[in-house]
DNA sequence: CGGCAATTTGACCGGTCTCAAAGTGTGTGG
DNA sequence: CCACACACTTTGAGACCGGTCAAATTGCCG
């Protein structure tokens, strides 16, 4: 999950013109000199250790942000303590649009590893897409994009058993690596098992053992973070997660 | 200039600014000009009968649509052919923001009852927005919004009980019809027993026994789709009880 | 080497699902 | 208006998945 763990000031410096993570990113369908007006708003961080914070939860909001390298996972805590994970962020992926509605983060954001991002303060970036279209569609958009994404993942979580979970949740990580130009059928996982067992609506014991059985089935290889899929077809196969097509039923209720 | 027709004519030809749902919906912030405007584009269509589909997964996007009474359910199906329910929508409520990434409507939308909706095709209401700089930052906070409502209710799924979730649907069925100026404490399940178990994760039988139990226990009052809140109290501290808050693993009574 | 956290493994328990069937309303056609 | 069919809801019995508790193992880092 770290293919550009050591930071240098090349990273850093380097613009959104020049970023590989265009594609994925609020740049997407910009002009160039549109991209080049944006730039001029984002201010690139010096890199987050493993376990710093990026904004808690409860904080005023001020800008968005996008994962340049490595990896976040934002999560909310209950007056009791507990801790409910909501994602995992990847490299040209937005956080902070849960915070836009009540000007206060939602949630907090934690580094999983040696991670960079990308910092739009969000009045600047309103006012840029008051004046530059393409960027007002493309936050639309991407906001349009999760909000879809949540919706498949709360399926997942209303009825599908722990075994397609997991197996849901290593595929998807899988295409978004591929989508950023990594190895889709080796990857780390930055996260701990509690983690994913807090993300999934598993117990830590469940995720062990079904990691445990999947490798004894030869569907994948893990040691400790470092994970291969051996089969994506039948990983896939494990979770019937249908591709909307089925024309809808005649409404009976 | 009329969207008076044979039907009920006083319902359909309320503009927004006469609208007792400005607050809730869109034209919320905006200027009683700029409300006239958006009003300009809005379809207002004739009612929806109960089972009457207002758009289909796989359709594609033309319009948002806000419910101005009645009420409507959104879900998807899989190519295996069971229906997932994604939520329900009650009067103010905006639908079909997550159509607008993919160009697609990635779920149906159904009406649960007699049913009327605001159509604001959104090629037009997008170069409004342009305009109109308050109704872009609208849409924006009410994405938002249903970006954390939709994590508050991944939690839910995540590790909630039977019992929890139940509990904490009613409530906020409860606080939303309240809202609208209905009463919090008696109103109707437009919905039928297996969509709320579809809804939250559990088997039909599990809603019915809850419900009976409630009932049983003196919280509720069920007869059928009318439902009395008895004891709102209880039933809140139900959403918090049922796990353990604060894990005490050495706790000395 | 030693302490601590994360992970794994095992045993057991319980909540929720499944299957089955009875009860209750609702709508339709005669 | 009644009879009947059908869908929805409720209730019961039993099975099973996954959670909890407990403990062993492993890896990490001083």
């Amino acid at each position: 999950m770290e293919p550009t763990s050591s930071f240098n000031i090349r990273t850093l410096s380097r613009a959104c013109n020049e970023c590989q993570l265009q594609d994925l990113c609020l740049p997407l369908g910009l002009s160039r000199g549109d991209i080049e007006r944006l730039d001029k708003i984002v201010n690139r961080r010096r890199p987050l250790q493993r376990g710093a914070t990026l904004f808690r939860q409860g904080e005023a909001f001020q800008a968005l942000y996008a994962v340049r390298s490595g990896s976040i996972k934002t999560y909310s805590s209950t007056n009791g303590g507990e801790e409910q994970i909501h994602a995992f962020l990847l490299p040209g992926e937005l956080l902070g649009l849960d915070a836009i509605g009540g000007g206060l983060h939602p949630e907090s954001a934690v580094a999983l590893e040696t991670t960079s991002v990308c910092e739009l303060p969000f009045d600047r970036l309103q006012s840029l897409a008051h004046e530059v279209d393409g960027l007002q569609r493309q936050l639309l958009r991407i906001m349009s994009r999760e909000l879809n994404s949540d919706e498949q993942f709360m399926r997942l979580l209303a009825n599908r058993s722990a075994e397609e979970r997991l197996a849901s949740f290593l595929l998807n990580l899988a295409s978004r690596f591929e989508l950023r130009g990594y190895s889709a059928q080796a990857f780390n996982l930055s996260m701990s098992r509690s983690d994913i067992g807090n993300y999934l609506g598993l117990a830590v014991e469940t995720v062990s053992r079904l990691f445990t059985r999947f490798q004894q089935d030869g569907l994948i290889a893990v040691e400790r973070k470092a994970i291969r899929l051996l089969e994506r077809e039948r990983l896939s196969e494990l979770c019937n997660l249908g591709v909307p097509v089925a024309p809808p039923k005649h409404y009976q209720g």
